[in-house]
RNA sequence: GCCCGGGUGGUGGAAUGGUUUACACGCAGCACUUAAAAUGCUGUGAGCUUUGCUCAUGUGGGUUCGACUCCCACCCCGGGCACCA
């Protein structure tokens, strides 16, 4: 008897796949497409993480699970090949990043090529190559000549240690999403895409894909929106201030009786426009400028105490009641969104509460709790601290009520107030309804090398101008030095540099700046579709055959980057009549993290990292899959633990040994129990595959094994079937099983095993008896048995008629074909 | 502070209103062996007065014939957001 060595039979069946293939998506094919999708990786210099098998394994027994049950599969694998890390390498090693990206991308593709996915070579891209990053640069003017893509000067996030510019959603609190130094704040003249052209849009898509509830709740919170109305407050008449007025953003109107003062962002016009008015102005500006230099980190501290200072010599009067207030500038308040100008409400926003208490300003309140009457009137609610009489004591009332000292509108709930006053201001021309978004526009320019130059030239005569689509790509040079200096490395290159206006042909030079890999990685999965195209980024037809993606599967991480942009390029397209419809991904499922052994993150300085080499080498490619796929739910994070590792491997070994049971090699089924256990676990496995359960998928193949185990013989049909529905999970032993029964041909070609619904149903039930709700035995019975029947059975049992002497039964309850209950 | 997840044996977990702990790991005993490893078999939630009973799914209440599952309150762990007016 030969022993389980998948080392040796792994390769072989990798490279039959190969050789036949098998995998190939049919472009057009007559079959139901299915696109399957995997986040392509970032092939980083340590290697493949044992991360990144969880997901492409799932993916995997998707995909051959849908080939067998008779879909045109398109499973395609790649590179997001620009980024940083590969620059910084090139900084320290003096490797140029091309050199030690395309080492890095061979042992990745080694790496995963070992494991058996079902890829579809030939369609692998790689963003950092001419023939890919032409597109991208395709993508940066065709959102430019759509009015998507603009140069502005605007306050961007700066990181001081990778030299560069960052998106929004890359400096998320303040830290740099690479290496999470504080980003400070610059002006600078940068490109950014406007994806705030596509709020709306962005966010009513979420209802309509599959996606995981937490990742739709965190692009809604991201994309922010908010209802309320612009509101202008004029400013008291004075000398030279006629005419100017604040406008300010709220979703509170109905608090406006109890605005006592304004605040405006430190950036906010009127400090400069008004300067002659303001006759603290030099305490002003000393304030705005403290406020600039802070960083985005500093600013936003909650915890810290607010600060501000009043604009002593104007006031503005509030439109509400005619009252005279201060205006002050305060840092608290926010320059990009809304109008940059608040009306603070002391008693009904925390935020201006500690604000009015720090400077001493009137607080009325102007809305009263609904529960004030029951406070009121009952003393003990307030005894025991309920929630809204600790916010009664704190002055300050956040949440909605009924309105006082508000004049007309005294009386009148909250929501309704917002709406009476909102026509009331309106119609006198004072307020407007006003939608707010806290999405803003992305921004796309890098300083750096390892990126897609942005296809823009600068040219003295005819200023900025695009490069045209018949001279993309827009090659990167090699003569560049990377060591960083804050301007981007292509500047300092001569040959880059050297370029001719395409309008007038004069000398102009080329936007130095790359583009964020983010822009790589928002349009890849239309390059699957049609990979090698020289004419487009991907035929119109083969984007209408594939797409949408139907099943995308990665880390959770990219809620708000990759996951928002993608979405973003695709309505941008969608809105441009290119494509057929607007969400890239029907479907979406988050791959738990592998966890180190101990359950700390893996990490090489902590040293517990496991490599997918190595345990393929010492237990084969079929136990890693198996392993990750047994492990505990996919989406959850579990610990590594070797020996679950070794449990998996024994799992297949015996497998591998069951051959031996085999005595007949003609017999057909004739072991009932066996043929049931069979189509259960065809069913239960065909189920948890399409629900991403491969835990239980798994664990109910450990039963079928177990079971056959304790036969002296196995029919072959039996076995059949069951290395079948084994084969998406490990398909190596699979197929060298499949062959040695004398099949001819690769299991993933054949038709996946249907079952029998009778056979899947038990025909003898034990139904469970129950006295008061408390299992107190059990007793067999036909499928199906009536009440009567069971409930005699039951009080005839010895052990149940013991516990029902001399108690009369009041109440019968019984389940069809699973219990029933006597309530004594 | 707000919004999501989650809390079940020694461990990963299973069960989504009906026998809690499937499957696996670990552990214990036995077999094989000079021995060990490997392998196989058996056992394995806790407690007790052990043919059996009682208790146990973070805590406390509730609904129900019956609750890990549904409802209310609280505690703990993980993740996300955070001056967005």
């Amino acid at each position: 008897m030969s022993e389980y060595q998948p080392q040796e039979t792994e390769k072989k069946w990798q490279d039959f796949w190969q050789k036949n293939g098998l995998f190939k998506a049919v472009d057009f094919g007559a079959k139901p497409k299915f696109y399957c999708l995997d986040m392509f990786p970032y092939p980083s210099g340590a290697g493949l993480h044992v991360g990144h098998p969880k997901g492409y394994t799932a993916t995997d027994v998707i995909c051959r699970y849908k080939r067998m049950k008779g879909f045109n599969v398109l499973h395609p694998m790649g590179w997001d090949a620009f980024g940083l890390p590969a620059e910084n390498y090139a900084i320290k090693t003096k490797i140029h990043p091309d050199k030690s990206t395309h080492q890095n991308i061979e042992r990745f593709r080694e790496q995963i090529k070992s494991l058996g996915f079902s890829y579809d070579w030939q369609r692998e891209v790689d963003t950092s190559s001419p023939q890919y990053y032409k597109w991208t640069q395709w993508f940066f003017l065709f959102l430019y000549k759509n009015g998507l893509a603009y140069k502005a000067k605007a306050p961007v996030n700066w990181c001081p240690k990778c030299q560069t510019v960052l998106a929004n959603e890359q400096a998320q609190g303040g830290k740099c999403d690479r290496c999470s130094s504080e980003v400070a704040q610059k002006e600078l003249e940068q490109w950014f895409f406007k994806i705030t052209d596509f709020c709306e849009e962005l966010l009513d898509g979420l209802d309509k894909i599959d996606w995981p509830e937490p990742i739709k709740a965190m692009q809604k919170n991201w994309i922010g929106r908010s209802e309320g109305y612009e509101i202008a407050f004029a400013l008291k008449p004075g000398s030279g201030s006629q005419g100017f007025g604040v406008k300010v953003f709220t979703t509170r109107i109905d608090t406006i009786f109890g605005c006592t003062y304004l605040v405006v962002a430190p950036e906010h016009k009127i400090v400069s426009e008004l300067e002659s008015q303001i006759s603290n102005i030099k305490q002003v500006e000393d304030y705005v400028e403290a406020a600039r230099k802070k960083t985005e980190l500093e600013r936003q501290a909650q915890t810290k105490e607010k600060t501000g200072v009043r604009l002593e010599g104007i006031t503005a009067i509030n439109p509400a009641n005619g009252k005279e207030i201060p205006i002050f500038v305060a840092d608290y308040v926010l320059a990009g969104y809304g109008t940059g100008a608040i009306m603070a409400v002391p008693a009904h926003d925390l935020r201006d509460f500690e604000f009015a208490k720090k400077y001493g300003l009137p607080c009325p309140k102007v809305i009263l709790p609904p529960e004030l009457d029951s406070v009121l009137t009952n003393p003990m609610d307030a005894a025991m601290g309920k929630k809204d009489v600790v916010r009664l004591e704190a002055e300050c009332w956040e949440g909605e009520g009924f309105l006082a000292n508000s004049e007309r509108f005294d009386g009148m709930k909250s929501e309704d107030a917002r709406e009476e006053i909102g026509q009331w201001l309106g119609q006198k021309g004072l307020a407007e309804k006003q939608v707010n978004y806290k999405l803003r526009d992305w921004l796309v320019s890098r300083q750096r090398y390892w990126g897609a130059p942005i296809p823009v030239i600068y040219c003295d005569k005819c200023g900025q101008v695009p490069v045209p689509e018949s001279d993309l790509p827009v090659l990167l040079p090699d003569d560049v030095d990377f060591m960083p200096s804050g301007e981007s490395p292509l500047a300092k290159s001569k040959k880059f540099q050297d370029v001719k206006c395409p309008v007038c042909g004069t000398l102009a030079r080329r936007e130095n700046d790359t583009m964020d890999t983010f822009v790589c990685s928002s349009w890849y999965f239309f390059r699957y579709t049609d990979p090698m195209n020289k004419k487009e980024f991907a035929q119109r037809k083969l984007i209408d055959y594939w797409c949408p993606v139907d099943w995308y599967v990665g880390g959770a991480e990219h809620a708000v980057l990759h996951l928002l942009y993608a979405r973003f390029f695709t309505k941008a397209l969608f809105r441009a009549g290119l494509i057929g419809f607007d969400e890239p991904f029907m479907k979406l499922r988050n791959v738990g993290l592998v966890l180190a052994e101990g359950g700390e993150k893996m990490s090489k300085s902590k040293g517990n990292v496991i490599n997918p080499d190595d345990v393929v080498k010492e237990y084969g490619a079929d136990t890693l899959r198996c392993y990750e796929m047994f492990m505990g739910p996919f989406e959850q994070a579990i610990a590594w633990d070797t020996k679950g590792v070794k449990g998996v491997h024994k799992f297949l070994r015996r497998i591998y040994e069951l051959k031996t049971k085999v005595k007949d090699k003609k017999s057909k089924m004739e072991n009932r129990e066996m043929e049931k256990l069979l189509h259960k676990t065809v069913k239960k496995v065909s189920e948890d595959i399409e629900q991403m359960k491969f835990n239980t998928a798994i664990s109910s193949l450990m039963i079928l094994l177990n079971a056959m185990e304790k036969e002296e013989d196995i029919a072959l049909n039996v076995l059949e079937k069951f290395f079948l529905i084994l084969s998406p999970f490990a398909p190596h032993l699979a197929e060298e099983l499949w062959s040695e029964l004398g099949n001819k041909g690769s299991v993933c070609s054949q038709d996946w095993p249907q079952y029998d619904e009778n056979l899947v149903e038990d025909e003898k039930i034990n139904f469970v008896v129950q006295i008061n709700g408390k299992a107190r035995g059990m007793i067999e019975a036909p499928r199906n048995s009536e009440e009567k029947e069971i409930s005699e059975m039951a009080q005839n049992n010895v052990k149940i008629s013991g516990w029902l002497s001399g108690r009369e039964i009041k109440k019968v309850i019984f389940v069809k074909n699973k219990l029933i209950n006597f309530v004594i």
